[in-house]
RNA sequence: GGGAGCGUAGCUCAGCUGGCAGAGCGCCAGUUUUACACACUGGAUGUCAUCGGUUCGAGCCCGGUCGCUCCCA
């Protein structure tokens, strides 16, 4: 007993098969049964294929109409049957059903079955036959001829080239998917039954049969000299056709200068879905038919999907129209999106709020690039001698140098999302939040040399970044870059910048300012001190060259933080007791708020604060005694440890004697 | 059945050769600070799916488990 979707087609069966390790029917395998409704017998046979678990364990083998059972025939050299014509019709081979379409065969033979009394019972069952998209029409498998690309010779050597580093995949895990199909190459069905396309060049001679494949349609059969052979009517898969891409572009089979000159060319850029249909064919096609691979790099990138995380489709309409994002945000804000939003091949969702975050950062870009025409001071920009370059201006220099660096480390390695979130960071934080704020003093003082230093500097990370920048979002960069001054010509012309500053320990000391001045600003939010109001700062810093750095900044402290007064202590006696203390790497700020401060309130913190500084120098004391810790790992890490250790232990110690001082003034 | 990938903040996702967990958006509290409110300042938020292993040290390396996705058959 056995369940079948298909009964129509059991005038094509040749076999029943069983797994081989299911009980139910060991011992008779081998043994002949008479299909219903003929007078023909077939043989059980074992296949691992079959799944026991499913229906009553034993399958009925239909090779000329299941896919699947084609190849269990191969494999047990049954004969391939087919029952049905190209118009979906029962054949002469079922005898008086023929002539049928398949469902009124369907209907019948599940009759004459019931009427034998061979029909056990009916079940509603979800079949896989598949249907067309457009018409519902449903495709039923039907073995015919076809032609075929012998693939064995095409993929070895186009394996070998790269596994031998002739192409190279990017992200590299995609070759294991070209591998993956290569390893087990089918040969390649390339007839289509469709109205357009390369018609394949094989002529049929109706007089002898014999079939002539030829570049030329040939005037005569070369078997029997009959006249005017007939082309196949079937056209070429149209993969085959796009593997040819890479060189019938150019000219080929001509030996035209592009195809001279193009091919092979570099790079091949493309999702990972059409990696075999299209990229894997490129490559064997053009070994064969050029003596050479069409590219040597691959880069895989993944499929966009719409918000909800779906593949776009015609069928859902949920596609997005680029043109109509570039009309609302600009099209720089796209390409922002679009690679601020890949990485290593993945399928990323399109996103409205990353393009419009796009959109936000020309806008700022714009802005900064207005703040330095509007400093314009109309001489001509000289590069200042080092010893004219003040700190902040060492520390955007260094800063733009270490960008330069990371950027074209991450663009060798085409970790483009990495490279764009450190040029968006560095132009936002670096240079918006902090340069150009700090450059107000000086373009608003009475130092023109100092100003004049400002202004080169500006103009000088701007031409530099927009240049990183110009891969990603050409347009505004583009735009920008023409208002600013450099050595002329367009900026897709202009060269891949290279790091020219490198002053570490002055990037280390503004790196402290901006603690000093975010400690401050954090004081003044947390006392919710009103924004017009200024306030006094003391700052105790146990080294005299930290106190001179402050002592020379104090102006940025003052504007940045809004603060009147700073005095500069090298301890922390006569602490007023109305203070907000709060600690920086390298010493303790004490911002006094008189009656805004509650010394119960504000000793509790503190103990808080105490608290998590204790545990910190509890874990890395623990670290550090570890032996094995200190001589295994690197001299570098065990030393950063150190250095840790003693700022956090300089942070306990001002927060001890505060304390204390506190509780002895309640 | 074969192959590949993914589980990290409320959401969408980064995280290079192991060394103090990040971004965008959202959220909370402020701001007519003369480049920018498409902005500024400050803040909160994590059992890095899970179990084990390697290591001085694991989000990252190795193995198992669970969940999800895709491709081929």
């Amino acid at each position: 007993m056995l369940a079948t979707t298909r009964p129509e087609t059991m005038f094509a069966d040749v076999a029943v098969a069983h797994h081989p390790d299911d009980e139910r029917y060991r011992g008779m395998t081998g043994r002949l049964l008479l299909l219903p409704l003929t007078d023909r017998q077939i043989p059980l046979l074992a296949d691992s294929y079959v799944d026991p678990t499913f229906g009553t364990g034993a399958v009925k083998i239909t090779p000329g109409h299941d896919p699947n059972d084609y190849d269990i025939g191969l494999r047990h050299e049954l004969p391939v049957v087919t029952v049905l014509d190209e118009a979906g019709r029962l054949n002469e081979l079922t005898g008086t059903y023929e002539g049928l379409d398949i469902m009124a065969a369907r209907a019948r033979v599940v009759a004459d079955l019931e009427a034998a009394g061979l029909l056990e019972k009916k079940t509603p069952h979800q079949h896989n036959v598949g249907q067309c998209y457009r018409c519902q029409t449903r495709i039923e498998p039907r073995v015919s001829e076809q032609w075929f690309v012998d693939m064995k010779p095409l993929a070895e050597p186009a394996l070998e080239a790269v596994k031998n580093g002739e192409v190279v995949f990017a992200p590299e895990h995609f070759a294991k998917t070209y591998f993956n199909w290569m390893e087990n190459i089918r040969d390649w069905n390339i007839s289509r039954q469709l109205w357009w396309g390369h018609r394949i060049p094989a002529y049929h001679c109706d007089q002898c049969g014999h079939i002539s494949v030829a570049r030329e349609a040939p005037a005569a059969c070369s078997a029997c000299g009959a006249a005017d052979p007939r082309q196949d009517e079937d056209t070429l898969d149209t993969w085959f056709s796009s593997a040819l891409w890479p060189f019938t572009t150019l000219g080929w089979p001509e030996e035209t200068d592009d195809l001279t000159f193009f091919y092979p060319t570099n790079l091949l850029i493309t999702g990972y879905d059409i990696i075999f249909f299209w990229v894997a064919r490129m490559i064997f096609s053009g070994i064969h038919q050029m003596g050479q691979v069409p590219f040597s790099d691959v880069l895989i990138h993944g499929i966009i999907r719409d918000e909800q995380g779906r593949k776009m489709s015609k069928s859902l309409d949920n596609g997005i129209d680029p043109l109509d994002v570039i009309d609302t945000y600009g099209a720089d804000a796209l390409r922002y999106s679009l690679i601020a939003n890949s990485s290593k091949g993945l399928d990323q969702r399109y996103s409205t709020a990353r393009v419009e975050a796009g959109r936000n950062f020309i806008n700022k870009m714009w802005n900064a690039y207005r703040f330095t025409l509007m400093q314009r001071s109309g001489n001509s920009l000289q590069r200042p001698d080092d010893a004219d370059l003040l700190p902040e201006d060492r520390w955007i220099l260094t800063g733009l140098g270490r960008l330069i660096r990371d950027v074209s480390e991450h663009m060798e390695r085409s970790d483009f999302n990495l490279a764009l979130a450190k040029i968006y960071a560095f132009i936002w934080e670096h240079v918006c939040d902090w340069y150009i704020e700090m450059s107000k003093l000086r373009f608003q003082g009475e130092d023109r040399r100092s100003a004049a230093t400002a202004e080169w500097v500006l103009n000088d990370v701007l031409v530099k970044t927009m240049t990183l920048l110009h891969p990603f979002m050409p347009f505004v960069t583009e735009e920008i870059y023409a208002g600013l001054e450099h050595d002329g010509g367009l900026l897709i012309s202009a060269a891949w910048p290279s790091a020219e500053y490198d002053f570490s320990s002055d990037y280390d000391v503004m790196e402290r300012l901006m603690d000093i001045i975010r400690a401050i600003r954090n004081v003044r939010a947390e006392y919710k001190v009103p924004a017009r109001q200024e306030i006094a700062v003391i700052v105790v810093a146990p080294e005299k060259s930290v106190l001179k750095g402050i002592t020379l900044q104090e102006a940025y402290i003052r504007r940045l933080a809004r603060v009147a007064n700073v005095s500069p202590r090298l301890n922390d006696r006569d602490i007023p007791t109305g203070a907000v203390a709060a600690p920086f790497e390298g010493g303790m700020l004490y911002v006094p708020l008189e009656s805004l401060v509650d010394p119960v309130a504000e000793t509790e913190r503190l103990k808080k604060e105490l608290d998590k500084a204790e545990n910190e120098i509890a874990a890395m004391e623990k670290k550090l005694a570890n032996e094995a810790f200190v001589s295994r790992a690197p001299a570098a890490v065990v030393d950063l440890e150190k250095e840790r250790l003693a700022l956090r232990k300089e942070a306990r110690a001002h927060l001890r004697k505060r304390l204390s001082d506190l509780t002895a003034m309640l």
